[in-house]
DNA sequence: CCTCCTCAAGACAGCGCTATCTTAGGCAAG
DNA sequence: CTTGCCTAAGATAGCGCTGTCTTGAGGAGG
């Protein structure tokens, strides 16, 4: 029933004609006052009567108005959204690490872009390419590295960053995580303690943060005189149970004098743990094994798994609080963030 | 070195003002069209003589022009996106189902917004409301169930709509997925082919799925004569490895004559099988154990764990193709796809 | 009583695109 | 050679908001 629109706007429209929702027009004109009124209402800016501020609320309500992003976007240049990355939405880690992102972020009205690079540089790249167009407020990624053009990508945002899962105490950098090396260090240690003297790394899909925590680790052997470099056992296939039962065998073949392992993540250590009851080798008594992430299951196999338990969760919120407060250029007391680990033993060590 | 074209614009811009980022304008210029055909040549529109073409996308990518989605999606009244709703990202199972979504929609230019709203209706459909305002081209949602509210939001807006894990036959009803109830079934027959007559079911989180996968086993147990209600142990709080051993122990005690649990997934088989361990109770010999899902984990423990193989990948592949279908206004010859299951037999029974 | 100032509310313009209408050529038919 | 039709390219307008300037009413100060 719409007659030609022309230059005015049709005599009375109950709701807009383009998409069939409410408009920030809509709502003004139910609720008496301008356009400008109603946005800077529904936005809590505070030059609006308050008694204002509660007619347009409800009006909106009424109406069913939501505001539409892409005009409010267009309109202030940027968009009401967060850009999360990670390597990969197959580990649980990091999807625990995007639920607390989420907890802090949406109740504020923000919503959060997820991004899958499946540890490629170069998805990484273009997801960075393709969300920055979205003119997000803030990006939280995985790690320091990342592709040059990356790099002069984000740069050139000015947008906020906060890095997560490392740390580095560059100036004008922001991460939240905990030290790799000074985790994988602990596992040492621990090993060192039991007794241990032949002990192995064991690592799969080789990422920056495996690598440190192999590092830590081998560091912690040398210091202790106890490092074999022939027990360092890396692929960089993606981490499985399956292939972790597949490197325990391998390990143990060729060297049956390995009495202590340390698994880069809990999933290898647990296709070792199944891998050694079926051959009927004994966990801890002829080898203490230890995982890293501390996955919920890691608590209630046999043996029970000893772990480094790293604080996903943790991660996750102060991350987003963090870039919270980047946004609103509060200052930061404290740049990076460390939300330390733990090492959870059990009887598989 | 454009100069002042007519009404005002800034005399030189090397790029545009706002953003620091290149418009589409820029492109236009820098390739000597008006910016509708710069426009219509990067959206692939037909009509555009191929020569200009190759010179327009040659400008984008030197300039690094990457469209502005808030202006596309409020020029043309709908944005790129497709809305992904799941009841939980702690769940591998639906993560896996995203993956294949993002596989097939990310190189058609879409983007996929993933919403989690924890298996609570009211957050499903203020999650539907807010990403609604999106204007999305179309939604992937679980299951069938939802409030009123959320279904009249989804029927206004006259948007495809894909619901994905279960099934159903209504006519305009788009889905894909498997019965849920033969899965239950095929279970039940498989532990009475065991010669099992003690058939428990263990379930927590208790969502339409799992009280269908119920009820399948029910009735072909009723069937045979040998269903118990005494037998089924249903909690609504969240699955995890602990509450299944919890369960198992607890069922174990009050009816020791069991000899056969079907679990409503595997995290919950799971963690029997390590209580069962804990316990000195053979599994399969004394109980048979049948999970659900088929984790990864489940193919290495020990017992290896007979479960019900979901195709989760399957499942999001072929939602994701027909979205896409249904975008594009074409007929598809099957508007239920059913992509089955499988019973994957192992050691556990 | 008038001026100046403050501040809430509104007018105006425009963000960067695309839908739609219009125009300019090219070509076949008469 | 004209007419009409087609197609490719451009002109125009406007999507639904918000940044910024302007207005006007009310209060303080001389």
């Amino acid at each position: 029933m719409s007659t030609g629109n022309h230059k005015k706007p049709s005599p009375q429209r109950e709701v807009s004609r383009r998409t069939g929702r409410p408009t920030l027009a809509d709502v003004a004109e139910s609720s008496g006052v301008s356009p400008i009124t109603a946005s800077r209402a529904l936005r809590g800016i505070a030059t609006v009567d308050p008694h204002l501020v509660s007619k347009v609320r409800e009006a909106a309500a009424t109406l069913g108005y939501v505001v539409n992003p892409a005009a409010r976007a267009l309109a202030s240049a940027h968009s009401q959204t967060i850009v999360a990355l990670v390597p990969s939405l197959s580990n649980q880690l990091f999807i625990e690490v995007l639920e607390a992102i989420h907890e802090v972020l949406l109740p504020q009205g923000l919503e959060v872009l997820i991004g899958d690079y499946h540890y490629s540089p170069d998805e990484e790249e273009k997801l960075i390419r393709n969300y920055l167009a979205h003119r997000p407020r803030g990006l939280l990624l995985t790690g320091f590295e990342r592709s040059e053009a990356a790099q002069a990508l984000l740069a050139a945002s000015r947008l906020p960053i906060v890095q997560m899962m490392e740390l580095a105490n560059a100036p004008g950098v922001f991460c939240v995580g905990f030290s790799q090396q000074a985790a994988g260090a602990a596992v040492a240690r621990h090993l060192l303690d039991r007794g241990r003297k032949r002990i192995a790394y064991v690592a799969a899909q080789l990422d920056a943060r495996v690598m440190q925590r192999g590092e830590g680790f081998r560091h912690a052997l040398q210091h202790a005189g106890l490092h074999d470099p022939a027990l360092e056992m890396m692929t960089p296939a993606r981490s499985s149970v399956a292939v972790g039962g597949d490197m325990f065998s391998e390990l143990i073949t060729n060297n049956p004098d390995v009495d202590g392992i340390f698994f880069c993540n809990d999933d290898l250590a647990h296709g070792a743990i199944f891998e050694a009851a079926r051959q009927g080798i004994r966990v801890p008594q002829r080898i203490s094994m230890v995982g890293f992430n501390d996955l919920p299951i890691s608590a209630h196999m046999t043996p029970r798994l000893t772990s480094i338990r790293t604080l996903r969760a943790d991660i996750g919120q102060r991350a987003a609080t963090q870039i919270l407060s980047l946004i609103k250029h509060e200052k930061l007391e404290n740049p990076c963030v460390d939300v330390g680990f733990e090492l959870i033993v059990r009887e598989s060590s």
